[in-house]
DNA sequence: CAAATCAGTGAATTCGAATTCATTCAGAAT
DNA sequence: ATTCTGAATGAATTCGAATTCACTGATTTG
């Protein structure tokens, strides 16, 4: 009496079709010496047992688990869950399995890779940025690694990520020539990867056009800590007139942008975009919505996912890939919180897709 | 000269450290007959050679992986997709890795569970109702099974909810009592097994109080759906008078309420809630914010992923666990988009937490 | 008709760690 | 001193599928 626990083996599977084991291999791979014939009385048999090759078994001989480690921060948890949404279906269409590993912290990355590691998988997108180290180590065990909005000096490697310093730039640029001159801006952590390229750009772009003064406030990229700074940087201060009111406040993404126009609106009183100008960085949803019609920058992440995975693949099947960077443009979606440039009429678009 | 690509395995570490390979895998369990000195000098020697146990290897003897198949269905994936997030962290809290399996539609759970068993998890966890015979398939292979806001008749399938009907028989009641005595309801699709629940039961305790007469319509938990019913359910009809306004709309999940909440103001110029109260149910973050104050139920998702995850490693563990169902009471949250009784006085709450 | 070729098959080996079982050796008990 | 005990160790086996290699029998070729 055998346990009938255990889900059925090759062996079970061979006796069953009368041939041996390694035909029953054979039969589960595409091109292998086998005759039609047999195949075809493998798998009936296979079929009639309910088996399933065990990938555990196959992935310790063939060194390919057809898992993918995908490596998130807190802030793509908290801010964007969707993106991790997007990129697990498109690597799942590239044959990928995505394996989660969130992270607290970026510090957290390199330990998160090395358990990618002994999992077996095939290789990492990493949400999170990885040191030189890192990435040196996956490299070694010939286990691909695409960058997801990170940023690496090491050219070698694959990064996939939204243009931020031009589409800021471009933001600066349009609110400038709209007329504006007084600017705060509302920026994410110091260290942030991807607030200081979105923030600095846009500042650099405001410096060549000979605007020197903004008001700075940093942030932490939560609704909050928005509308803290919109109650700093815009509250009636008495010498105001010293330093007037900013007709335009900048942030680093769309939740803290949120914060700042309610706060404009219900607690200072303030008219959005006549009394001031709102934008913010990402097009999450909220934004969309009548209520807010938030003017906004957005990252393209159904492509960036789909890229991101594509170059997975490639990179994992030896395609010989160009390595580096791709950048992919966002998309300045005008609304009704900002003031822009009457030659480029504001629409006014709603939910999109 | 050996190829330096492979990860160092314990054979390496044994002759580094100058003992047997059986040694080496002793030096990394917890309980295991080594002495202290050696599993020390084991220990060195694989942090010099930058060794890690090979999780695939292990779980092909182990029969444990530590993985965890989490299923989603594109409601998850779409809506709530933070959900996924905060199972995914309660699971690796209890040290299982979460393996995701999005499914498109509910019937690609079963292909779904069976890709998972090959891959060797231990279990899963799943947010897409499977049939009678999945769960069977799971359990014959020793490999628990627990349900996510999904129903089964099979009393012997551990199920986490959140308590739909429970809350919005609560919410009927409340709204009745607070003088309202129209009401329309917008539901989601019409096999969506949680709007069912919700619903149903609202409709039913109106029933009860003896409201019969309830405007109906079908939406697809759309914001945009939303928004369709209430140009249909509010509009001012020609014929108003035959079929006053309802006071009331019930939503079956938020993004749809939002999306009537937006329409009433900005399309049908309607005052909420003195026109009409809209609730919703699911406590998204847009709800929270000023400019909606949506007055909805909150489930408790990171309590229903924590008791998940926790019942999900007793099952794995074999730690006896009365099986069944486990619901938890949602949470009304009353903002501002609906006029309940004035005994509780309505908080205004913005974003919590 | 013999030799060469080739497609299809099976026996045996491999991947890397865990585990069983036998063995060794130090210290305790007699 | 001798036997007994127990802890610590190593050799060998195991998990399940893929793969190498040798082999068979059928087919083609000279």
């Amino acid at each position: 009496m055998r346990r009938k626990l255990n889900a059925p083996t090759s062996y079970d599977v061979a006796r069953h079709a009368g041939v041996s084991q390694a035909v029953v291999s054979r039969a589960f791979q595409a091109v292998s010496p086998i005759s039609p014939a047999t195949r075809a009385r493998v798998l009936a048999s296979a079929d009639t047992l309910g088996y399933q090759p065990n990938a555990v078994a196959r992935s310790l001989i063939t060194k390919r688990s057809g898992l993918v480690g995908v490596l998130l921060t807190e802030a793509t948890q908290r801010d964007t869950p969707d993106v991790l949404i997007l990129l697990a279906q498109a690597l799942l269409q590239q044959g990928f399995q995505p394996l989660l590993f969130p992270c607290t912290r970026e510090s957290e990355g390199s330990s998160a890779l090395d358990k990618a590691l002994s999992f077996g998988v095939d290789g990492v997108v990493s949400c999170v940025g990885l040191s030189q180290d890192d990435l040196a180590r996956a490299h070694l065990r010939q286990r691909p690694v695409v960058l997801f909005n990170r940023h690496s000096d090491d050219p070698a490697v694959l990064q996939v990520a939204c243009d931020h310093a031009s589409a800021a730039h471009l933001l600066a640029s349009r609110l400038f020539a709209a007329g504006h001159r007084r600017f705060a801006v509302v920026s994410g952590p110091r260290d942030g990867p991807v607030s200081a390229l979105r923030v600095d750009s846009f500042l650099a772009r405001l410096a060549e056009l000979g605007v020197k003064a903004v008001a700075k406030y940093e942030g932490d990229y939560h609704y909050e800590s928005g509308h803290a700074a919109a109650m700093k940087l815009l509250a009636a201060a008495p010498l105001r007139a010293l330093s007037p009111r900013p007709e335009v406040v900048f942030c680093a993404n769309d939740a803290m942008a949120l914060g700042v126009l309610d706060a404009a609106r219900f607690a200072l009183m303030l008219r959005v975009p006549s009394d001031v100008s709102v934008v913010g960085f990402d097009d999450i949803p909220a934004g969309r919505r009548p209520a807010y019609l938030l003017t906004t920058v957005s990252q393209p992440f159904e492509d960036m996912a789909r890229v991101a995975a594509m170059l997975f693949r490639q990179q994992v099947d030896d395609v010989p890939t160009p390595p580096g960077r791709v950048l992919l443009a966002g998309t300045l979606i005008e609304r009704g919180s900002a003031q822009l440039l009457p030659e480029s009429p504001a629409r006014h678009r709603g939910q999109h897709e």
